[in-house]
DNA sequence: GCTAGCTTGTGAATCAATTCACAAGCCCTG
DNA sequence: CAGGGCTTGTGAATTGATTCACAAGCTAGC
């Protein structure tokens, strides 16, 4: 039994929590990657994680038998499995729409090189920008995105604009193609079904953590 | 019925599934609000939230009654009573952790003040960033964290430092007794049970993205 | 003040996620 | 090479969240 047991195609939906389990569980098999360590448990590894062991076995079972009974599984082998579960093992071009603070913040963020995820372009609206850089990223006119992206076809795109124009620039990213898209403004957005879109809304984990703090007996 | 019919304590514990959403509908009462439109549906929290009239009605349930049938929710006391529930009623102290350049990025948003957060001061243990501001805001030395939460009492903490030293100053900040924490370093971390602490992990994030686009049919 | 037309609030039913519990399998020791 | 000690993989049971479905209640119109 190794990875290569693993479904094709995963035979039903995947739940959301098991692929942020598998982002966690990989950041730690990548810490004893590190050191060298050659085998890991599922007890050792929902410990770390705050889960248990059984669900880090249930995790795994979705995508195949990664273990070896009475010894765990090699940190190695689960790594390379998982990275190539999350679709890690190769590079992917992400562009920046909104070369504000956060979008310069992100720019400047050297964790999502390290982790393949390359910054191509960052695009903005406003004439004092466009044509400057963002950490040697330059800034091109939100104009040219359309061609841009025929041309360059990047994977990802991140939205650091203002709350108000994101329903329309997520339509316009929709359009040129592009199935993934980051999004920092604090909006609901409505997007087509084929497309992925993960929503960090900031102020909502501050109001969840005032509820705790609030509710707090 | 009116939201004085509300438990004082809710009576089971709360998902946090629940809490995000009671964010959510709390964000389209507020546009709601600035139009002066009087009342709403669940059905139309529902539509714009992309969830469904049942679930609205049942998140709200569970803290009391706010709706007269036949009619909706009066939008100013429905959005008054979530404030409520959400603890925003009044300000709240954070103080920022790691003066780099994602901490200078969050101290600079002006929506965070505008929903009652105020930022007190930043906190480095950088002699080269001790003394400077942030937007204004004093940077101060590590060092006199612990005296200077002891006076001054914030209520959150925001860690944005590396990844390395996040659980040991999340340790910190739980002997000052400070009892939130939104955590922006890539680290999962361990805190006592009657500390609120929500991390945002952009890598995970981006993660879930390339696991949609590499499963995508 | 009665009726028609909505919309809430909520048990019951369904769907989803997590935990339990144990047979099956592997390694190591003697 | 047999037995003891672990740990996986997974059906079954449980716990939790969402959806269904409808009685109850409010408003407006007449
Ligand atoms: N700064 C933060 O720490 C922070 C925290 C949480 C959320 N956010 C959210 O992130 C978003 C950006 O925040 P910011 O602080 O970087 O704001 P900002 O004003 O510094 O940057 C926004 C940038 O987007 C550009 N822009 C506006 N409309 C555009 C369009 N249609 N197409 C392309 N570019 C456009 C603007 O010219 C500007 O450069 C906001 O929605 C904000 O609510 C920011
Ligand atoms: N920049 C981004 O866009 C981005 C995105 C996602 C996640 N993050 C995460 O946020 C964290 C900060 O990132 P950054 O880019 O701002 O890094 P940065 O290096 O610019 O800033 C970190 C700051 O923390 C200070 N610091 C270090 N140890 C400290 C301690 N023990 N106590 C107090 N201050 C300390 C450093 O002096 C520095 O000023 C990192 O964990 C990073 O992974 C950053």
């Amino acid at each position: 039994m190794n990875q290569f047991t693993s479904p094709a195609q995963p035979l039903k939906r995947i739940a959301e929590s098991t692929v942020r389990r598998l982002s966690i569980y990989l950041r730690f098999l990548e810490e004893f990657e590190g050191r060298g360590r050659a085998t890991v448990s599922s007890d050792e590894l929902a410990r770390r994680g705050g889960t248990t062991s059984a669900q880090v076995r249930k995790d795994l079972s979705v995508f195949g038998s990664f273990g070896k009974r009475g010894l765990g599984y090699s940190v190695p082998e689960l790594a390379t499995s998982l990275r190539e579960i999350l679709g890690l093992g190769r590079e992917w071009k992400v562009v920046i729409i909104g070369a504000g603070k956060i979008g310069a913040a992100l720019a400047q963020y050297h964790g999502f090189r390290e982790r393949g995820f390359v910054i191509v372009a960052a695009y903005d609206t406003n004439p004092e920008k466009i044509g400057g850089t963002l950490e040697g990223i330059a800034i091109r006119d939100m104009q040219s995105f359309e061609s841009d992206v025929t041309r360059e076809n990047p994977d990802i795109a991140v939205l650091t604009i203002p709350m108000h124009s994101a329903q329309e620039v997520l339509d316009r990213v929709a359009r040129a193609g592009i199935k993934a898209v980051l999004n920092f403004a604090p909006a609901q957005l409505h997007a087509p079904m084929d497309m992925a879109v993960k929503t960090v809304n900031m102020a909502m984990e501050l109001e969840g953590l005032t509820f705790a703090l609030t509710n707090a007996h």
